[in-house]
DNA sequence: ATGGTGGCGCGGCCA
């Protein structure tokens, strides 16, 4: 089972480039983060075409969460419990045994605001829904943008980057507690080393520059994670003509 | 270089 997520930057931009990806990567599930449209707007029929169920949960210009699919979600949730926001950032389905997480982390903007309050209260009822859906699933895979880099040596130039938001102690915890659930992070359960980065500021000519950061991640279950035999980063989309600031990130499970 | 680029949508916010 082939598992991917892309934070894609508005999909309607991005639509052709996600479709050409399918086509080549062939993935089972993939979860979109910035979809950037409302539900009305959602290109549902382009994606059937490609051969893909899919659900989403969108809003105008901001956020936006879907998972496209080989076979159909079930259950499907759009809120944190206990959470009243207007803001789709979450979509959890089930895929047989698999519950599928797709997160859009909040970026938290910086230290010390307003954004980086919500961003680490809104971790921290994170936190409390994966436990739960841990002991209700068999097989959980947390996934997408989770606006975290959890160890310098997912940072270009951790000095450049210390304390910065995405850096920060606490969102590191924060990352350090997903896992604590029972959880582990499939690329460095497999990779080791540094230089892999899954986000590159559009600006400063950062991609060619490999200036980035590790901040889009999937997540597993303990069994899952015995059972994963890949997680690599794909920079093929970033190398494109207008692409997203982010590359997919894929890996693949023996289930 | 307190900037730089990109998306949305048409001024300014967000990343």
């Amino acid at each position: 089972m082939k598992i991917a997520t892309w934070n894609v930057n508005s999909l309607r931009v991005r639509l052709s480039q996600v479709l050409d990806w399918l086509s080549s990567a062939q993935p089972d599930i993939l979860a979109l983060q910035e979809t950037k449209m409302t539900d009305d707007d959602f290109p549902g029929a382009d994606i059937e075409a490609a051969g893909y169920r899919v659900v989403y949960a969108g809003q105008k210009t901001y956020n936006g969460v879907a998972i496209l699919s080989r076979t159909e979600a079930q259950d499907t949730l759009t809120d944190l419990p206990d959470m009243q926001d207007p803001q789709r950032r979450v979509l959890a389905a089930s895929y047989g045994e698999v519950r599928v997480l797709n997160l859009y982390v909040p970026n938290g903007s910086e230290v010390g605001s307003d954004k980086y309050s919500y961003k680490l209260d809104w971790l921290d009822r994170l936190a409390h829904y994966t436990r739960q859906q841990l002991d209700v699933h068999r097989h959980v895979v947390l996934l997408g943008d989770l606006n975290i880099a959890p160890e310098d040596r997912d940072v270009h130039d951790p000095a450049e980057w210390q304390g910065m938001v995405l850096c920060s102690e606490p969102e590191r915890a924060a990352f350090r507690g997903l896992l604590a659930l029972g959880l582990c992070d499939t690329f460095r359960h497999l990779e080791q080393g540094d230089g892999f980065f899954s986000w590159w500021d559009y600006r400063a000519a950062a991609f060619r520059r490999n200036r980035g950061l590790r901040i889009d991640h999937i997540l597993a279950s303990r069994e899952l994670c015995e059972r994963c035999t890949s997680c690599h980063v794909d920079k093929g989309p970033r190398r494109l003509e207008r692409p997203s600031d982010h590359a997919p990130v894929v890996a693949e499970f023996d289930i």
